[in-house]
DNA sequence: CCAAAAGTGTTCAGGTTACACCCATGA
DNA sequence: TCATGGGTGTAACCTGAACACTTTTGG
């Protein structure tokens, strides 16, 4: 016999009182590109057990806070910076990844132009880590940069998103070579132009490179116009 | 000046007391195929809020389990079904989701065949409700399974998945209107069967249909053997 | 004048699309 | 015999990959 009772929100919150005993947190990869590589954001862990080790930036997720505003509000505490490229990724649940109790974690990524963001060395122990020279991090957050590059790599075959680690006005080859760094692969680069200007997704904004030892290059805009839909 | 003292497990603990005031749960999108449409899992919300409305199968994430596991123990209370196909899709933390509190939920999709699965629909107010019919539904469930359903439609075209939405064996026809229900697109007979004897993901089971009012056609079955590394 | 990178087209191979007729079965 | 879907091949098109020489600038 179905004599389905409909639950009220205090019944609710009083059967699940047993459940609040798991904190998430979010975890920011934070992108920059540099002397022709991809380089992350990390932070020394400040826990004894993964002293030395290198964590990504994060912080638990405040009950009056979103998903969302909670990774924004650590990217822009740790960089300055706002209005910034920033996509979730996946959330990592399990039972023992964090040593001081139960911790979910939904990781996030993020690009950013690396010349945007004065970095202050000397005050904490914040730094840009090249991508492929870690080889093991605190936590799972290997496991996570992992998966947030695997899925970078899938996201620039289709979106305009490496514009966002770029400076506004930037050159063909600077270009190619973040795609290079990305998928870790030498791309031909008369078929990267023509592919590019096919897209359409570039503006010539007639200006030339400046202070490079060699011809200098045309500098492009992202047409971002096309986009804003 | 940089003091920076390392955390203990215990210092973590104290300090983010404050936080565990988040529940967690997993809601799967379990989806079917039957009668050349998509169905999906649902139950009448059981909250006064969202009487008469359906509502995804999830359940809150116990202390002693992972992601993974809270969503295979959903599905399996449900369905009876293990070993099936279970993938993470997002997570959704917005403030206001839940009006009994703040609930974040990840979402998991899950494909599996709906012969194999006997619901007692006399017990319960489960249903398989057709994808393509639902305008809305209880919290923010149509927004999940309209992500999930958005990420299925990238993963068919990379990924044999389909599969788990078929018996052992099956035909060329059951197997293209999956995809047509998938895509939400027609496609062509011919190169549809081209394509997928190229792949190598069938084999032939040497046998043919039955009970058809038209010619049998062979049946196949995946070729599991080829992805198994 | 040398080094370094910019700029520029064509060819080939492989994959995708479009398309029509005869066949086997059950009713 | 009719209705229904099964089974089959070819040509046009498009996309991606491979590939080399001349030009411009700074040193």
């Amino acid at each position: 016999m179905n004599t389905a009772s409909h639950k009220t929100i205090k019944n609710i919150l009083l059967e699940s009182k047993e459940y609040f005993k798991i904190a998430i947190s979010v975890d920011c990869v934070i992108l920059g590109f540099e002397n022709g590589e991809l380089k992350v954001l990390l932070i020394k862990s400040d826990l004894e057990e993964f002293k030395d080790e290198w964590s990504l930036l994060g912080d638990l997720v405040r009950p009056d806070e979103d998903l969302n505003t909670a990774s924004y509000r650590i990217l822009k505490s740790r960089t300055g910076l706002e209005d910034v490229f920033l996509e979730q990724v996946y959330t990592f649940g399990d039972l023992n990844r964090h040593p001081a109790g139960r911790v979910i974690t939904t990781a996030y990524y993020s690009l950013i132009n690396i010349n945007d963001h004065q970095l202050k060395l000397a005050h904490n122990q914040i730094h840009w880590h090249p991508v492929n020279e870690l080889k093991s991090m605190a936590f799972d957050h290997k496991l996570i940069l992992d998966t947030c590059m695997k899925q970078l790599r899938e996201r620039v075959m289709e979106h305009p998103i490496v514009f966002n680690l770029l400076p506004e006005k930037f050159s063909l080859r600077e270009l190619q070579s973040i795609y290079e760094a990305i998928l870790g692969i030498k791309l031909d680069r008369r078929n990267f132009r023509k592919k590019f200007f096919l897209m359409d997704w570039l503006v010539d904004v007639d200006e030339l490179e400046e202070d490079v030892p060699h011809r200098p290059g045309k500098l492009y805009r992202f047409n971002k116009e096309k986009f804003q839909n």
